[in-house]
DNA sequence: TTATACTTGATTAATTCAGTCAGGTATGTT
DNA sequence: AACATACCTGACTGAATTAATCAAGTATAA
């Protein structure tokens, strides 16, 4: 299990978006630059959040994106849902055994493991949201664990 | 994120036998027919299981397999590490910017978030045994319900 | 001795991921 | 109006990972 570049990169371009002043925007070019990542992958990572409705843009000179929501309203799980189209697969339906039900109905008690898990990440995701993370990580660590995102889970 | 289908198999096959009598075996072979599993797949994932220590192997004619410990000191944590080499993926190791510190540290407070969430999903599945998956669905979970596993995280 | 079963590493096919490319459209500025 | 800047879009490709298969072997109970 591992994240990947493009919630990774996400995470961090709607990380720098939350840090802006009012009214500011930020350009894909700008973005590209303070994150090193190839200006066209920069392109495709938020064209997939606009579709997400996450960040909006304004065109032209002197244009550039910006969130379309105040950060506390934006969770990391919304962020990498946007990108992904999901976060935690169902696993009976990527290995069903060729049967019409799923194996683990009969088989064994594997499924509600992974439905579990599968709440618990998406659950944890959708507590975390971009205000709580703009900052140095030394500080974030400390919002983290006060929060009551964290404090359901933990 | 997924489970994959090495995880999958791996785990129905060590519930298979964590459900033998005390003394039984079952032989790849039978494990193969049992789970639709190629019979060569199976091998591999046994092999693997094997060299993680989680079962032993009887060889000859009417051989087969055994877990190696009781189902109840097995986590489902255990099978994955077994049988992947590990479970969730440090994020910073992956996506390091070419700079020699963690781009994290300075840039954003996302490390904490991806951490967490490592030990979150760590956490869980070192925390379900074997012995609790030995049942039809609906029983395992309330079995789960009731486990200190689950207690832990819920 | 022989069938059965486990052991091992190499190989390959399929899928997914990561990133690039090419060309288009819109809009603020001069 | 011209132009530079910036966003929009989808197709494409190479690399990496995953999912299995293949091909020989070795050990052991009957």
């Amino acid at each position: 299990m591992r994240i990947t570049s493009l919630v990774e990169f996400a995470a961090r371009i709607m990380v720098r978006l939350a840090g802006l002043a009012p009214q500011a925007t930020l350009s894909a070019d700008k973005l590209s630059e303070l994150e090193n990542i190839s200006r066209d992958y920069v392109d495709q990572i938020l064209h997939r959040l606009r579709k997400g409705e996450l960040v909006v843009s304004r065109r032209g000179a002197q244009g550039g994106y910006a969130l379309a929501r105040p950060a506390s309203q934006i969770s990391v799980g919304a962020v990498i849902r946007s990108v992904e189209g999901g976060i935690f697969e169902e696993v009976c339906e990527r290995y069903s055994c060729g049967e019409q039900q799923c194996h683990h109905l009969t088989a064994c008690g594997l499924r509600p493991v992974w439905e579990r898990l599968g709440e618990l990440i998406e659950g944890y995701l959708d507590g975390v949201t971009l205000d709580q993370l703009v900052a140095p990580e030394v500080k974030v660590k400390g919002v983290l664990a006060s929060a009551a995102a964290f404090r359901r889970m933990a």
